[in-house]
DNA sequence: TTAGGGTTAG
């Protein structure tokens, strides 16, 4: 059409720019603005949903100033923003944790003269619920009812997710009872935020017991319900049973989604088993799945945890120039793996990288990148990190602060530690049981008993909650000390909160008396909690949790050794149809590869798409 | 053809 001058319609043109917009490639948002400005010069008068389509292109790209722009840029075409413009961007805007962001908007869109609708308040109330700020969520939902506009399945729902987030169940599920009780029937996300929040919090009794209760109920489980079982199953390391419910789920009529595929990849991975994490990749792609940014994020994963950081940033290059959108994940778990190899410099660089390509870091990845400088004793240069965090106009968590109060503690600036608490407390957050942990640990290792002491009293006396932690760190410190006595008085203490003791208590009493050259007492202690049997239970624990087997034996093999190197060779050089055929042959003679051998394959999967440069012409 | 909730990765 452009070559032949002639003028497209309407139509057809927000519907190809709609399908590049939403087509998740590297350059194809940028394909949708050309579509877009070719248009206009072959003499389109776009509409206000042209603007919208183009608007929701530059969320997805996170590029919200560039989607603000587009509302002025409007006027000069004679369309005005309306409910939809408005939405969208709030609701990336929300997505993304940017809330101070979209009060402006929304003031924005009242002086425009559009009226907030209740998609509107939605997006806020989603916004506050996904950043934990349930009163300001509750606020919201007054003033749509002040507003006339009555909350929907959708204001429940998301509510119903904010409460689980906080491991607030039990509310969560008094307000699904309430719910029924104003007439708005729970519908499946209803039952699959419940059954997602039980198992989050443990109780993955009462989660099978929702499934059973919404098939009684007339809801029925779809593809999603599934996944969350499945992601339960991988999360126990059940995988036998994971793979079991894909099998029923396809059994009952509900396709695998690549949520299902992509979630048993990271099971498998996570649970060592490269060569069925294989399997699954393959088979995504012969369903027609396509390999997607979340399995190269999982692999990106396994990469780094296997500590092949070199594979693992080789891999990030090559599939973002073979198309694929890279997000800040990916980002953020290559810079975490930097970090934890100690790495902070090839770390920051990719921060600077992520930058650049002008991908936004969400809270998530300012966490990883503050912590990583923290346990690498750069805590001033995480605190840098938190200021441009603010900057950014994200607001940072509860994990955020007390990463950066640890950092302190870790460096024995407990002075910093104080100060940084009290900006904390300024900024409206309020110190959990993890913050008085780590400040009565900084305080303790720096030989401060007393002030950990008054601390730990002053704390117990406000009536917040303190842990099995807390104690054992006080317990700990005062053995060392010699103050036996104030010690067990803790102990008892803790036994009556129902807090302990733990290992961890036993092996700060034990070691404490050892050290003083109290043998005698050790030993006597020792029978003691041998007698009570919890020490016996607590150290049989620890003896199955170091029992693992990484490498099957299978892989001394000489067959495996021989078609592991070749696979291995042959994925090096490109020849990736050849390695699936050695793969294949060595699958049917029941011979099993080494880790490496696998995780090249995974790479070829992914590496295997064309080019971007050769799928654009 | 355009906006809001639940599942996957850090």
């Amino acid at each position: 059409m452009k070559r032949l001058k002639k003028k497209p319609n309407l139509l057809t043109c927000n519907t190809l720019i709609n399908g590049l917009v939403k087509f998740p490639s590297l350059h194809s948002i940028r394909l949708g603005k050309q579509v877009f400005h070719d248009s206009i010069r072959l003499g389109v008068i776009p509409q206000t949903s042209t603007f919208n389509i183009l608007i929701l292109g530059c969320c997805l790209e996170g590029k919200f100033n560039e989607a603000v722009s587009f509302i002025e840029k409007m006027k000069d075409f004679g369309c005005f923003p309306d409910n939809v413009t408005y939405n969208t961007i709030l609701g990336h805007l929300c997505k993304k944790g940017r809330l101070n962001e979209a009060r402006d908007l929304l003031q924005d869109m009242r002086e425009k003269g559009v009226t907030p609708n209740r998609n509107t308040f939605n997006i806020l109330v989603s916004g506050y619920c996904r950043t934990g700020r349930l009163n300001e969520a509750s606020k919201v939902i007054e003033l749509m009812v002040k507003n006339d506009v009555l909350p929907d399945v959708w204001t429940y729902n998301m509510f119903i997710d904010g409460l689980c987030d906080g491991g607030r169940i039990d509310d969560a599920i008094k307000l699904r009872d309430e719910m029924e009780n104003s007439k708005v029937l729970p519908d499946v996300v209803t039952y699959n935020t419940l059954i997602n929040g039980c198992f989050a919090v443990g109780s993955s009794d009462r989660g099978f017991r929702l499934v059973e209760e919404m098939k009684e109920k007339g809801v029925v489980p779809n593809a999603v319900t599934h996944n969350i079982l499945v992601k339960w199953y991988c999360k126990e390391g059940r995988m036998d049973e994971a793979s079991e419910r894909v099998r029923m789920i396809e059994e009952s009529g509900v396709s695998p989604d690549k949520v299902t595929y992509n979630t048993l990849i990271n099971g498998y991975c996570k649970a060592g088993n490269f060569s069925e994490a294989f399997r699954m990749m393959d088979l995504m792609g012969r369903k027609g799945f396509k390999l997607d940014t979340i399995t190269l994020n999982t692999l990106l994963h396994a990469l780094c945890e296997e500590r092949k950081l070199n594979k693992a940033s080789e891999l990030l290059t090559s599939a973002y120039k073979r198309g694929y959108l890279l997000d800040e994940v990916s980002y953020g778990t290559l810079i975490m793996g930097y970090f934890k190899d100690g790495n902070a410099d090839k770390a920051l660089n990719l921060w600077n990288e992520m930058k650049e390509k002008e991908i936004i870091p969400s809270i998530i990845t300012y966490n990883t990148a503050i912590a990583g400088l923290c346990q690498l004793a750069k805590t001033e240069q995480a605190v840098e990190k938190f200021n441009e965090l603010l900057e950014s106009g994200l607001v940072p968590e509860e994990t955020t602060y007390n990463t950066i109060i640890h950092g302190f503690c870790r460096e024995g600036k407990v002075e910093k530690a104080f100060e940084f608490h009290n900006k904390m407390v300024e900024n409206s957050f309020k110190p959990d049981v993890i913050t008085c942990n780590i400040l009565l640990c900084g305080l303790c290792s720096e030989g401060m008993l007393e002030k950990a002491l008054n601390l730990f009293n002053t704390w117990i006396s406000k009536g917040k909650a303190v842990d099995g932690v807390t104690y054992n760190t006080m317990i700990a410190t005062l053995c060392k000390e010699g103050r036996f006595e104030a010690a067990f008085n803790l102990v008892s203490e803790m036994k009556d909160n129902n807090l302990g003791p733990d290992q961890y208590t036993y092996n700060a009493i034990l070691g404490a008396l050892t050290s003083a050259g109290r043998m005698n007492d050790a030993e006597e202690f020792l029978s003691k909690i041998v007698e009570v049997g919890n020490f016996q239970g607590q150290s049989l624990q620890l003896a199955e949790k170091n029992v693992q087997s990484s490498e099957s034996p299978k892989e001394f093999d000489p067959d495996s050794n021989a078609c592991s190197k070749e696979i291995i060779e042959l994925c090096n050089s490109r020849r990736y149809k050849d390695a699936m055929r050695i793969f294949e042959e060595s699958n049917q003679k029941g011979v099993a590869l080494s880790k490496s051998a696998y995780i090249v394959l995974m790479e070829g999967l992914i590496k295997r798409r064309k080019s971007i440069s050769k799928a654009i012409k």
